[in-house]
DNA sequence: CGTATCCGATACGCCGGTGTATCGAAAGGT
DNA sequence: ACCTTTCGATACACCGGCGTATCGGATACG
């Protein structure tokens, strides 16, 4: 059994204050950013003092990283689960409409997300990993795409499979951004269906052929952000 | 002339600091991160004392947003000069080399616009700010699109002007956050390019039809950021 | 050239957060 | 149940940065 170097007893509860401090990290993460949060603030909304952090983590950056991966890894199975949900034959709209369920889902960790990125983008380590995760998750979009490749057949613009796995990711990555900005998820989830479809069928998206277009603000604010808003939109 | 509230001596000097002020603090944002930053950092960086600053800002708050105003602007009008350069026909190719070239310019540039945003998501103020700004770049492209209307013709899958425009935007965000990650600059501006060749033509960017896929790395280490990188990539 | 005004350097008090060392008490094994 | 090991709370010393008040030299203006 024993196969690591240092050999320590089990234990139990550290996994909880562990699993705890990480949890209450992501919020306080999300609320204030990384970078705006100190290492006492997040202990105290855990409900634990700083030497239980120090027992854990080594600093803020490691914490960090551990809560990165950690819900990095979670989203990756979310995908690739609608990513394999139907069968050989590839329903684009369907599969679009999965994956951009899952990916913008929670505003949090789209917060979380890019505060890692700036984060990554001024250390090369962190940048390795990040191009990692994010590489893996490319992968699962171009086996989707290969497999059902011929059956709806790919335009050309965009040159091969992997192309269009890039291109798929980019458009995520630019439509992320703008939702941070306007936190209008309905619409965002509209206008990333219609770029993919557009970019993987060269074709309108189905549901809009005759709509509004998605990309103008949803003036019913139907599906707004749950969470606090600190003061009104102004 | 005098038509502002309060009359102050119009003061030499103190726009000299206020420059150079602000022009230290783009070199420490872009290195440290907004964040990570104190203000006596960046009164050290510019050669001032913190008495200095606080007699120019409010706080890091403030010295940020007129940073990014100031900048912001800047690159708004390179991107309306790129636009306007050729003549009444628009070349899209060329008119996309142009505008590419402007925005992928300056990585300093790109990590201070990121933590901007990541600023502006958590504070509806500034959001508005950066969405108008955004919103005044994607008309500039709206214009030129809608000047060549006919001639070129749009690729219907993206609906309307508008939404080319909002495509467009969404492709450059999507790069730079690749750009971020991977530091390789040419291989951003040719996908970006072709991307949005791609999406406004509907067809392959023309020097492109034969080459290496743009997106693979750029093994030769051609065009790599210019700037102290503190480790190697490891 | 004098002078009223402005600007930024200096000095001061203060606080929040840091990291470490120590110790009581939970938890696991037997 | 006992004893060993581990965990996390507490206490301590420390520092970097903050914001303000004050003052001397620079600057514009007549």
């Amino acid at each position: 059994m024993a196969v690591g170097g240092t050999e320590r007893r089990v234990t139990r509860r550290r996994l909880r204050t562990r699993a705890n401090l990480l949890e209450a990290a992501f919020a306080v993460f999300a609320a204030k950013g990384f970078g705006h949060v100190s290492i006492e603030e997040v202990c105290e909304a855990a409900g634990y003092t700083r030497g239980a952090f120090y027992s854990n983590f080594a600093g803020l950056d490691e914490l960090f990283f551990a809560l990165y991966t950690e819900r990095a890894e979670l989203i990756a199975e979310q995908v690739a689960g609608a990513l394999a949900q139907d069968g050989p034959d590839l329903d684009v709209p369907a599969a679009v409409d999965r994956v951009t369920e899952v990916l913008l889902l929670d505003r949090d960790w789209l917060l979380v997300k890019t505060d890692f990125l700036v984060h990554a983008a001024r250390d090369p380590e962190v940048a390795r990993a990040l191009l990692e995760h994010r590489a893996r998750l490319r992968r699962a979009v171009e086996d989707r795409l290969a497999r059902a490749r011929g059956h709806t057949g790919l335009p050309a613009v965009l040159g091969d499979v992997e192309g269009a796995a890039h291109a798929v990711v980019a458009a995520y990555d630019g439509v992320t951004t703008q939702l941070l900005l306007d936190r209008d998820v309905a619409g965002a989830r509209a206008w990333l269906r219609q770029l993919l479809t557009a970019l993987l069928t060269g074709q309108q998206s189905p549901r809009n052929r005759k709509g509004r277009s998605p990309w103008m603000p949803t003036s019913s604010s139907s599906e707004r952000d749950s969470r606090a808003s600190s003061r009104p939109t102004s």
